[in-house]
DNA sequence: GAACAGAAAAC
DNA sequence: CCTCCTTTCTGTTC
């Protein structure tokens, strides 16, 4: 039996609760930047409303590009833990909407997800569409803001669709409607498919997806691999089994951040690697867990980046040791080129949960 | 198999 | 000249 999988896109997410809180910002273009370490300088577009949409704005670009194209706009920085606080209020009424019991959920970044809703649909589209209606409804009324939503046979389509009509809208494609659906598509449209991806592509001559689906698939295999070279295929088919399951918590805890010039002094490196180690550690108390892995990257002048990593023996949540370890591999980094660096990042993984055993601290 | 580095993708 | 966070896969090495 086929699935009915929803996919719940918020519309301009950052910017939409800027202009919730501030309603003196609607009819105005708002940015919503996030900044590096270099003011004015440095920095790119998170999220922009459809003002700024209108007038070529969009997401990724440089902010100090943003502004020479539209002046008046109003220029916001991310506040990223309170759009948090609406994400969890909203990603529990989309999960109250989901099958089992809420279990059929999966979240996907702050703004978006899925949801299986085939067994309280009866299988039936028209009732998965006045549920995602519903879902709108609950989200506008208690939060103030609009979505988007997809209706799909997996996630794929779920996920395509819910771009279809933005914002505000919903889009159902039933599965005899996902041939027609993806067939004149690019293949850059195609959720998974990259920059990279794209380019090499388009030198085997696939430019739609149509192209791509025609593919034998042992031509895709030798020459993306097995795993990736099938999933091409299968995307392109429109079939995707793939579950609609909940993700673990992150295996990872990480920051990054820019310097305020490039440069490769070891104190100015090193402090700004103190106050990542700081934000880092304090999210591992945070969620009490232990990790097992410490890793650097720099990121040069020339855009070219490095990651070092190290593992201890056992999981541990020590700070002097995260330190010491961080500021070692730091250290070997800057030795071994004179390239100035722009940007440096740290990050642990191979979480484990701190259950029940004291930290040294507590121990003693 | 584990550890490590890098690439790719999407948020 | 360009933000930041995480996951997943690939290739290499031991």
């Amino acid at each position: 039996m086929s699935r009915i999988i929803l996919h719940v896109d918020m519309d301009y997410f950052y910017a939409a609760i800027e202009e919730h809180e501030d309603p003196s910002l609607k009819g105005k273009a708002v940015v919503v930047c996030m900044y590096s370490n270099r003011g004015e300088e440095g920095g790119a577009v998170s999220t922009c409303n459809y003002a700024a949409r209108d007038a070529g704005i969009h997401s990724a670009m440089p902010c100090r590009l943003a502004k020479a194209v539209k002046p008046d706009a109003v220029f916001l920085p991310v506040r990223k833990p309170f759009y948090s606080e609406v994400s969890d209020m909203i990603m529990e009424i989309i999960r109250s909407y989901a099958d089992n019991d809420g279990e059929l959920f999966e979240k996907l970044g702050i703004d978006e997800a899925f949801l299986e809703v085939t067994t309280t649909s009866g299988g039936d589209l028209d009732k998965a569409q006045q549920i995602a209606q519903s879902i709108k409804d609950d989200v506008k009324e208690l939060e103030g803001l609009t979505c988007s939503v997809g209706i799909g046979p997996n996630k794929i389509i779920a996920k395509m669709a819910s771009s279809r009509q933005k914002p505000d809208g919903i889009t159902v494609i039933r599965e005899d409607e996902v041939d027609g659906f993806l067939r004149k598509m690019p293949v850059a449209k195609l959720w998974g498919i990259g920059k990279v991806t794209e380019e090499k592509l388009a030198g085997m001559g696939i430019d739609i997806v149509e192209d791509l689906a025609g593919r034998d698939v042992q031509e895709l295999i030798s020459v993306f691999g097995k795993i990736r070279g099938t999933w091409l295929k299968m995307a392109a088919s429109g079939i995707d089994d793939d579950p609609v399951k909940e993700k673990t918590s992150s295996d990872q805890i990480g920051r990054m951040a820019s310097l305020t010039h490039d440069t490769r002094k070891s104190d100015l490196v090193l402090s700004l690697l103190d106050e990542l180690l700081d934000d880092v550690f304090s999210k591992v108390t945070a969620r009490s867990v232990s990790f097992r892995s410490i890793t650097v990257t720099v990121i040069y002048s020339n855009f070219k980046t490095v990651t070092k990593s190290h593992t201890l023996n056992h999981p541990m949540a020590e700070k002097a040791l995260l330190r010491e370890v961080s500021y070692q591999i730091m250290g070997e980094l800057l030795d071994s080129s004179t390239v100035n660096i722009r940007r440096i990042g740290v990050r642990v993984g191979n979480l484990h949960e701190n259950k029940g055993q004291k930290t040294l601290a507590e121990f003693f």
